[in-house]
DNA sequence: CGCATTTGACCTGCGC
DNA sequence: GCGCAGGTCAAATGCG
């Protein structure tokens, strides 16, 4: 099994054991004790999960701090950039994506888009065969209709505002990529339903078009005022 | 700059 | 036919 997080932490270990260490199994009020541990081990637990909860307070707070700065920057500089417009400057025109309107137009004509990149893929869907030459053909095929698609409506510029943004905050691995003698990859990631702990997907990269893949369940921690995933 | 990872969108199978 | 859930794709992102 792969270890796609960090070193599983059992935290708390030192205040636990202490309480394991205690138990009497030869005494006759040796099930009471044996239940006062595990209220003990809970409320460990829970006085935990409130710190954790705390310390995830203060980074959002953090975060919402200076996500107001920067937007608040950045309309100073967009008014700023207004009020210069007759210069025809334009080397300012540049707007940071992650402040894009993502409520109004820009949604809709991402919808837009991403129709028309359907259309394009269904189109691809329909005229694919086996061979890869034709799959190729078809990437072509498929990169073409999005162009034509693209230009029929909004020009490059309009196009390259209006996709989402999309924050993607990479955990680092420390377990190795290759264990039980393959390589992996991850393709993907899927919350389970009714389970908070996610599914990963791993493909084998040994060998080129290799078709194994395997899922691992993942659990996560918080550690480090971040979290990370293990494999279960 | 290349590559691995993240993650939203899309596809597909299944139960109703 | 519809909705849901699981699996996959691929653009965006960030690290070495």
């Amino acid at each position: 099994m792969i270890l796609t997080g960090l070193h599983l932490v059992t935290g708390n270990t030192s205040s636990d054991q202490s309480i394991v260490d205690h138990d009497d199994e030869t005494s006759p009020n040796s099930e009471d004790k044996r239940e006062k541990n595990k209220l003990a081990v809970a409320k460990a637990e829970l006085g935990r999960m409130i710190n954790e909860n705390q310390q995830l307070k203060e980074v959002l707070s953090q975060v919402t701090v200076k996500y107001n700065a920067l937007q608040s920057h950045f309309a100073t500089m967009m008014q700023q950039n207004q009020a210069n417009e007759g210069g025809g400057g334009g080397e300012d025109m540049i707007a940071p994506r992650s402040f894009m309107d993502l409520s109004s137009g820009a949604l809709v004509e991402g919808d837009e888009n991403s129709q028309s990149s359907e259309e394009g893929r269904r189109s691809d869907e329909q005229s694919r065969s086996p061979e890869e030459s034709h799959e190729q053909a078809n990437k072509v095929q498929r990169l073409n209709s999005l162009k034509n698609s693209a230009s029929n409506n909004i020009d490059q510029a309009t196009e390259a505002t209006i996709r989402k943004a999309r924050v993607s905050v990479r955990a680092r691995s420390e377990a190795p990529t290759i264990a039980d003698g393959c390589q992996w990859r991850k393709y993907g990631q899927k919350m389970a339903k009714g389970n908070p702990c996610p599914r990963a997907y791993y493909r084998c990269t040994m060998a080129t078009g290799c078709p194994v893949r395997k899922q691992v369940r993942l659990q996560r921690h918080f550690t480090q005022n971040k979290y990370l995933w293990h494999a279960i």
